[in-house]
RNA sequence: GCGCUCGUAGCUCAGCUGGAUAGAGCACCGGCCUUCUAAGCCGGUGGUCGCAGGUUCGAGUCCUGCCGGGCGCGCCA
């Protein structure tokens, strides 16, 4: 219907540009916009103002100009020029309405569309090292990353998820020297536990397991746990697996799951990480400093030099961080967004620096990344800070177990990524009107209530994506201003997909929801008349499927009932 | 101190990349269930868009400087 507005404008422009009102040397692309206000029509462009400097004439003389020259179109039905210059399009309800035809035709591939030509993407997210459980942060990426996927694929993406661990430094063995505490026997507060070692009660669960010599499975690979207390490398093993096994059941039951597992240890193992120092030091950019190796990030905008390699002869992450995006960018992935907490933010820059110090040919500012702000939770107006699974932090599993999958995915994925966000645990438990997820899923069940109460009770069966009854009958203001509403669904699958943005989705099935509910209680769709009850339920189904399409993106359930 | 980021109604937040009179939800006040699910609907109260300048036809949105919150500033990741 815009796209309609749109070309209307593009031949008027064109007129005008061929009597020589308009220069012909420049091209006037028209921006339709969605109205804020009835009173200014279903469409509006203001390309009037932008073009008026151009025509050299006032804005409004260029409008009338415009709105003479716009061709015919069974689905206007009006054009004003108002304010200082808008062109406000008034659309006929019967165009409008036939979208909702539209969206059964098509199901649940409405809104999708083919944008991206199965061009690569990797998002690489969550990428929490193996050494506890999931925290509310990983959640917030992981609800972000997986939507954001959906998002890419619903254009037309060929996208590839990515989990990144690090199971070879200097955690990894702080890990293993902790379980190994725990396997001896030992408790956080004994004298000889490890310095900042894991307090966490998981550790003992990992060590009780593996002096059971219980078998693991995480990754394709099996470990199973060798008792014996003295075998550090058995031991680290062990503890890996058995803790990314555990954050992959978390986030199995969080309907998030990634194609590639991609472990730090693989860079060293398949020379990547000493290649990649040799790159380095050959394109003149490494020098030797206090008994380390530094690279000279400062060439390509970091504000100090970084060390790559420590006096102890061991390589800081940031250098496996370079290998591992290089490596990315080998695998054919032109875009790579990497969806992080704020708080890594400092490595953004230093990774750039080390890619464009390769001398591969990446392009300045690859790869893109999306950065999340932190999450704080709260029950009854205090801020909760400890987890009986993890001791210092909530956890993905306490939120799922306690408020369930479907709102912790919701609230975590409502909020702009680089606004800070709060949790709020008696909110998302609450099955009442102030829950937003509730109140979206409500809209579909009653729908789909509907329905069986047209089988059981008028006996008509009616298929789900049953395009039926006259929709010119469709004539109320809730009817049109719905069909617009659906009508803006694809544009928003692209565009928030485009400017990595989720949160769009939640705010535009609030308001698909609520205009949905409106139209509810003030008109009936099981009325006498055949033709108008048929063609209200053929608004209210494609209101449903869109509902679905959407809360799919997000990794929401639909129910049929509540 | 330096860097990134946020600041919009009492609270939690949107604001379509510069457009028309700044919007929702919650909370608060008042209405609606013999009628398709009241997890719902209708009406009302509520604002110096942190402050001060600048850019232009037009700024919550862009630029600069302050103020306040968060994060970062390791030979940790």
């Amino acid at each position: 219907m815009k796209d309609t507005v749109t070309e209307l404008l593009g031949a008027a422009l064109a007129a005008l540009q061929s009597e020589g009102t308009l220069p012909a040397d420049q091209t006037f692309t028209p921006q339709v916009g969605n109205t804020k206000d009835k009173a200014h029509g279903d469409y509006a462009c203001n390309i009037a103002l932008v073009a008026a400097k151009a025509a050299g004439c006032p804005p409004r003389q260029l409008a009338d100009a415009l709105v003479a020259r716009l061709p015919e179109s069974p689905a206007v039905a009006k054009v004003e020029i108002a304010g200082p210059g808008f062109i406000n399009f008034f659309m006929t309800a019967e165009s409008a309405i036939s979208i909702a035809s539209d969206v059964l035709e098509q199901g649940p591939r409405f809104g999708r569309n083919t944008h991206g030509q199965n061009q690569k993407v990797q998002v690489e997210f969550v990428s929490a090292n193996p050494t506890g459980p999931l925290h509310v942060g990983h959640g917030r990426g992981a609800a972000i990353g997986d939507s954001l996927c959906r998002l890419l694929e619903a254009n037309g993406y060929d996208v590839t998820r990515e989990f990144y661990y690090n199971d070879a430094g200097a955690q990894i063995d702080n890990l293993a020297k902790s379980v190994q505490a725990r396997v001896k026997g030992l408790g956080p507060d004994d004298a000889s536990w490890p310095e900042d070692g894991y307090r966490g009660e998981y550790i003992n669960d990992v060590a009780q397991s593996y002096l059971k010599g219980e078998t693991v499975t995480a990754d394709d690979r099996e470990v199973t746990g060798k008792a014996d207390p003295d075998d550090i490398q058995a031991i680290r093993e062990f503890a890996v697996a058995y803790l990314r096994r555990e954050q992959d059941l978390d986030l199995k039951a969080f309907g998030v799951e990634f194609d590639v597992y991609f472990l730090e240890s693989s860079l060293y193992q398949d020379g990547k990480v000493e290649a990649t120092v040799k790159r380095l030091q050959e394109n003149g950019y490494t020098y030797e400093q206090d008994g380390a190796m530094w690279l000279k990030t400062t060439e390509f905008g970091d504000d100090k030099d970084r060390v790559m390699r420590k006096k102890d002869g061991g390589y800081t992450y940031f250098l496996p961080d370079v290998a591992y995006h290089l490596d990315k960018w080998q695998r054919g992935f032109t875009t790579v967004i990497n969806e992080q907490g704020a708080d890594h933010h400092s490595t953004v820059t230093r990774v750039r620096a080390g890619l464009q110090a390769l001398k591969a040919d990446i392009p300045e500012g690859w790869p893109d990344y999306v950065l999340h702000q932190m999450v704080m939770v709260t029950r009854s107006g205090q801020e909760v800070k400890i987890s009986k699974r993890a001791g210092s932090y909530v956890t993905v599993r306490d939120l799922i177990d306690e408020v369930g999958r479907d709102a912790t995915r919701f609230f975590l994925t409502a909020r702009r990524v680089d606004s800070q966000l709060t949790f709020d645990i008696d909110l998302a438990r609450s099955q009442t009107n102030e829950n937003p997820v509730y109140y979206i899923q409500y809209a579909h069940a009653r729908i789909c209530s509907v329905i069986r109460k047209l089988a059981s009770e008028h006996g008509t069966e009616r298929g789900l994506n049953e395009v039926a009854g006259n929709l010119a009958l469709l004539t109320l203001d809730e009817e049109k201003e719905l069909a617009n509403q659906l009508a803006k669904y694809p544009e928003l699958i692209r565009s928030a997909a485009d400017t990595r943005e989720p949160h769009h989705l939640t705010h535009y099935l609030r308001e698909l929801a609520g205009q949905f509910h409106t139209y509810y209680n003030a008109h009936k769709a099981l009325v006498d008349d055949p033709a108008l009850r048929d063609a209200r339920l053929t608004l209210y189904l494609a209101v449903r499927q869109v509902i679905a399409n959407g809360l799919d993106l997000l990794g929401i359930s639909a129910p049929d009932e509540m």
